[in-house]
RNA sequence: GCGUCCAUAGCUCAGCUGGAUAGAGCGCCGGACUUCGAAUCCGUAGGUCGCAGGUUCGAAUCCUGCUGGGCGUACCA
């Protein structure tokens, strides 16, 4: 489609300027002001040149110019273009656009594009503290993390995927403290409880815990100095309940298929962001404060002052994300650096990207906080001191478990072979599908009841379809016999869910575009929507496998197969697992 | 208080750099399985795009103000 779109834009071009001389007017910079659209119902045409821009340089009504911009097209189109009131539309040629779309869409390039390409992008997200589970709210940054990776690759980019272990601090030393009162040397393997979820107990039992001892955040407080002064015991402690988390951690990303090219530890980037901030002091872009602590003077920015160092000496979030950001300048030398980090922290990076710039640091201009809202459920914001938080292994679980059942409960069983496996992909297509379908910088309502079903506007709605295409196409690849030496012939696809499904398809890579420019998974998500949607139309109203007619057939078939790998592609950029049979 | 983001159907969300009658899904009501997979499809009902101005031939979209909400404004992360 858009290589006819291009050839119409000229056209027009020219055609407008022609009219405009034939006008008698001084030749205006027309073609630049020339706007394509697509009109809103199938029969009134393909693209839609609207006249009201050039109304006032003409000094004509819309309508009138587009006659004479018609007549001004002249013949031999690829197309008839018609009025349309102010609008000159355009009906293409679809026998040869579709034949060039099923060309494109069997390639292995369709939807990729070199937008970005030379440019070096990393991306980091996820970024979980190491004193408990993910949940919900982590999915959701995974999510977003992984998809907008992805979209960049295909759009040319070469992209690092980092994350930031958040592994030192009180909080961390909470959950050790309690694991030290109350845990009597139980392990993961010793319980069966996944590591991550054995250190969030006893964070929690932490917490219950401080209410009864007022003496408890003091001890926890201690440990943190004797943390940092290197104490052999608490050392060894930390290191072991951080490599359960870590590892129950990794098993969740697993599951999800996240995946990072580097890991970060905040034990590691404290001390070099120490370093960095005692040398801006010694350079002057840091002062040190009556109170003893160091700081940054942000009036130029419109702020008050910002803490970079506390007055004992020891680090806040800031200097370690300052040591973190040179580490990974020096590791990756980068030419955007993309935080995918919840909105609340807006504040944390522009005082980051303003230190660094201060700092000298050239490529501070460079790093972007891809900001996003908060997951809240139906009655209100997930609070862990109310229970109401999700997890997200047990989200997983449940939602894996249903689609099991689903299958089960439509006799599937056998035909699918491995039912939990394709449970959990399901889930997966399920979890995926609803965060990614809003925007990322939007608040959003996670109805974990809602998220449970798979009708309607949904990831396993996309799988379905999907399966359905891989059936076809196993069934006629069954019977391929009988239509040796058949050849299809593009032109008797003429009904309107053929064309609305070749206009979907066609639209992939613009969709993709959108999405790596907006940095916005969701335009694929709804790409990919659209498609199947279309596709399912097109399946109900036209017979492919049950045509009598063989050319019908084999050219149906085509589409069918076209449409098959644009949503596999799909699936791909949003992380929904493709399914041939459920 | 200041900063910032958000407000579209009963609910959850789309709506591209302004363009023709604002769209989905869920829910409601009603249809379609002896036929390529009914996790499907089709139809009905449902909107003063928070309010008020402004720019424009033309505004859900851009600007200003207002109202309501989220988040932030730590020697927390």
């Amino acid at each position: 489609m858009d290589k006819q779109k291009k050839q119409w834009l000229e056209l027009m071009a020219q055609a407008v300027d022609k009219a405009a001389q034939a006008k008698g007017l001084e030749s205006a910079d027309y073609t630049s002001r020339i706007v394509v659209e697509h009109p809103p119902r199938p029969e009134m045409g393909d693209l839609a040149f609207p006249m009201f821009p050039f109304a006032k340089d003409f000094k004509t009504a819309p309508p009138v110019i587009a006659q004479a911009v018609v007549e001004a097209l002249g013949a031999g189109l690829p197309g008839t273009a018609k009025t349309m009131g102010p609008y000159v539309n355009v009906f293409l040629d679809r026998a040869a656009l579709i034949e060039d779309l099923i060309k494109d869409c069997a390639s292995e390039e369709y939807g990729k594009s070199d937008l970005l390409s030379g440019q070096k992008i990393m991306v980091e997200f996820s970024c979980p503290n190491t004193n408990k589970p993910l949940h919900l709210g982590h999915l959701r940054n995974d999510a977003i993390g992984e998809s907008i990776s992805r979209i960049l690759i295909a759009s040319g980019a070469e992209v690092q995927k980092v994350n930031l272990i958040n592994n030192r601090g009180v909080h961390i030393c909470k959950s050790m403290l309690a694991y030290q009162r109350f845990g009597n040397g139980v392990t993961p393997e010793s319980s069966g409880i996944k590591g991550d979820h054995l250190v969030g107990d006893f964070y929690v039992k932490f917490n219950q815990w401080s209410k009864e001892d007022d003496t408890a955040e003091a001890q926890a407080q201690d440990m943190l100095i004797k943390w940092e002064e290197g104490d052999k015991e608490v050392v060894a402690l930390w290191e072991l309940m951080n490599k359960w988390t870590i590892d129950g951690i990794s098993e969740t990303y697993k599951n999800t298929n996240i995946s990072f090219d580097r890991y970060y530890y905040e034990s590691n980037t404290y001390l070099s962001g120490r370093d960095e901030v005692v040398k801006g002091l010694e350079a002057g872009v840091f002062y040190k404060d009556e109170d003893g602590s160091i700081r940054l003077d942000l009036s130029e920015i419109g702020m008050d002052t910002k803490v970079m160092l506390r007055s004992d000496g020891t680090s806040v979030y800031m200097t370690q994300d300052l040591g973190t950001a040179i580490a990974r300048h020096g590791d990756f030398p980068f030419d955007r650096l993309i935080y995918v980090v919840g909105a609340e922290q807006e504040y944390h990076f522009q005082v980051l990207f303003h230190a660094l710039k201060k700092l000298g640091y050239s490529w501070a201009d460079m790093l972007f906080h891809l900001s996003y809202g908060m997951v809240n459920l139906p009655e209100g914001k997930m609070k862990s001191r109310e229970g109401t938080v999700v997890d997200a292994d047990d989200l997983l679980k449940q939602l894996s478990e249903m689609a099991a059942d689903e299958i089960r409960s439509k006799d599937r069983a056998e035909a699918v072979g491995d039912v939990e496996e394709t449970g959990r992909k399901i889930a997966l297509a399920a979890l995926h599908y609803f965060l990614l379908q809003v925007s990322p910088y939007k608040d959003m309502i996670f109805n974990p009841k809602e998220s449970l079903s798979f009708n309607g506007n949904t990831g396993p709605y996309l799988q379905y379809m999907s399966a359905r295409i891989s059936s076809m196409l196993e069934k006629f690849e069954e019977r391929k016999g009988e239509f040796e030496g058949v050849s299809p012939d593009y032109s008797v696809m003429n009904s309107d869910a053929e064309w609305e499904l070749v206009k979907a398809l066609s639209s992939f890579p613009a969709a993709v575009r959108s999405a790596a420019n907006d940095l916005n998974p969701s335009a694929v998500a709804a790409h990919l929507y659209d498609t199947a949607k279309s596709f399912s139309r097109f399946y109900h109203d036209c017979p492919i496998l049950g045509s009598d007619d063989k050319v019908v057939t084999v050219t149906r078939i085509e589409l069918a197969g076209a449409a098959l790998q644009v949503l596999k592609k799909g699936f791909e950029l949003v992380n929904i697992p493709f399914l041939s049979k459920m």
